[in-house]
RNA sequence: GGAGGAGUACUCAAGCGGUUUACGAGGACGGUUUCGAAAACCGUUGUCGCCUUAGGCGACUCGUGAGUUCGAAUCUCACCUCCUCCGCCA
């Protein structure tokens, strides 16, 4: 959601944000309501207190003055009055709701225009490669891709999980099932030092707080888990169950930023990717992430986006794999992000990169839909920013298994998780 | 699943149809005082809007939403959340 006054005041800005992220809304129309919205509600104030006042006559002739008042005729005279001030007030009422109905819809579809410094861009085609990081292995043999070490190393079955669940899921088994919760156990370790608070939320939200978050607009509860019977959503992210946490708090200035690390399955339909990496469990109904969450002051969001993607970055160093930092155009952005960078990891059997990590910054505007402030010295409140970014999912594990893969078949295992796994290498 | 009880501002907590402008206490912030602090005292401490120079004014707000009434924190209904007891249960 984003502030009306800002609208009314930088309409250009606005309509720019929405062609810029190819989404079309009329705003000359939601102004031209808002105007309207506006006057109604004036209107409204002004019967109301028509009416409050009217009250405070009959309350200066309470209990045995009203009597008097009865007998005089006065009473009848006076409640005829409310009666049509009643009248007057309720048709005020419900043209504004309906007026306000239509303008709140229209509110809801805006999207958080991008940052200034996103580049314009129709789709993912548009995004830039701002930085390369490690190098690129070299094997004497055929690398293998990461779903024929799990077949042969017994440590992923996607045959009998499509036996039991369907297409796009797995079994991580033996070394694989360890080295999930050796790097689940890395990242907290890693993140809990930087202050950030591991938390494990619920995985089921209602449908409100996914509403609050800004995924459910514009076609994007194509990809959840939706439980009709009890009005719930699986979430796709533990972002989207660690920002309504807050919901209508307010924070003291000095607690922020206020940073979390969220461990949970993630649960993704993947509409619309049929076809798309069909093999292995690159992509998957199911899977384990780890997430950074921060609430910000305004002024400290852009600081805070460079540093999430920068422990996003210290992580992925400290299992020393390859990897390349993309800057997404606006074309690419969600409803709710200003900016968003990815990470992608080399993948040996593909030749290329792939997404791991991403990270955005959606400044005010999941805040503003959630009612989450803070408090200035001075007393005043206003909206938090909020971020969010990945600290490790299943990609890096599959990452691992590509470019630590040897000759004999075996995969070795990352320095820094050795102390985590207890082993060394992942062998048949 | 059954039977009860409760939700009031940042926190605790009174009020249970009309002098409520929601009592009171604590916390936080600002001020007076002080060399400085404590204490004391005086303010401020929900949201939206209107007119403005200071500063006024209005609407909304007692879990949420409907309803009864001239008038609702207070009465009625529905829903949500929490607590206690019984049953079931990792």
């Amino acid at each position: 959601m984003l502030d009306i006054k800002f609208i009314r005041e930088n309409p250009e800005l606005i309509k720019e944000g929405c062609r810029k992220k190819q989404i079309k809304i009329d705003i000359d129309q939601l102004l031209e309501i808002d105007k309207k919205r506006k006057e109604l509600m004036l209107a409204l104030e002004d019967a109301r207190a028509q009416k409050n006042k009217a009250n405070e006559e009959i309350n200066k002739f309470v209990s045995g003055e009203i009597k008097q008042l009865h007998e005089k005729g006065k009473k009848e005279v006076i409640i005829l009055k409310m009666r049509e001030l009643d009248k007057n007030n309720d048709r005020i009422e419900a043209e504004f709701k309906e007026l306000d109905g239509e303008f709140q819809g229209l509110m809801g579809l805006i999207p958080n225009p991008p940052a200034p410094d996103v580049e314009e861009g129709k789709d993912d085609t548009e995004n830039k490669v701002i930085k390369k990081w490690g190098k690129l292995p070299e094997f004497d043999f055929e690398p293998k891709s990461h779903f024929e070490l799990g077949e042969s190393l017994d440590i992923i079955d996607t045959k009998r999980a499509g036996k039991v669940s369907g297409s796009r899921f797995g079994y991580l088994k033996n070394g694989m099932a360890k080295l999930e919760l050796a790097m689940i156990n890395f990242a907290v370790d890693f993140l809990s030092e930087q202050g950030f608070i591991p938390v494990i939320p619920p995985v089921m939200i209602s449908l409100d707080s996914m509403k609050g978050m800004g995924y459910l607009e514009h076609g994007g509860e194509e990809n959840m888990y939706i439980l009709d019977k009890d009005n719930l959503v699986l979430v796709g992210t533990s972002e989207q169950s660690i920002g309504p946490m807050h919901k209508d708090e307010t924070f003291e200035e000095k607690d922020l930023p206020k940073r979390y690390i969220g461990i949970s399955t993630c649960f993704r339909r993947e509409a619309g990717s049929y076809g798309k990496d069909t093999k292995g469990i690159l992509r998957v109904h199911q899977f384990n992430k780890v997430e950074m969450f921060s609430f910000t002051k305004p002024e400290d969001s852009d600081k805070e986006h460079e540093y999430l993607l920068s422990l996003e970055e210290k992580l992925m160093q400290a299992l020393e794999l390859p990897y390349q930092v993309v800057k997404m155009c606006s074309g690419d952005l969600g409803m709710p992000a200003a900016r968003k960078y990815d990470i992608e990891v080399w993948l040996p059997s593909e030749n290329r990169y792939r997404e791991t990590h991403s990270t955005s910054t959606c400044t005010d505007f999941q805040a503003r839909r959630l009612n989450i402030r803070f408090k200035r010295k001075d007393g005043k409140s206003e909206f938090v920013h909020m971020l969010n970014g990945t600290a490790f999912s299943e990609r890096p594990i599959l990452a691992i298994l590509e470019n630590y893969q040897q000759k004999d078949g075996s995969v070795l295992i990352p320095k820094v998780l050795q102390k985590y796994t207890g082993f060394e290498k992942i062998e048949k």
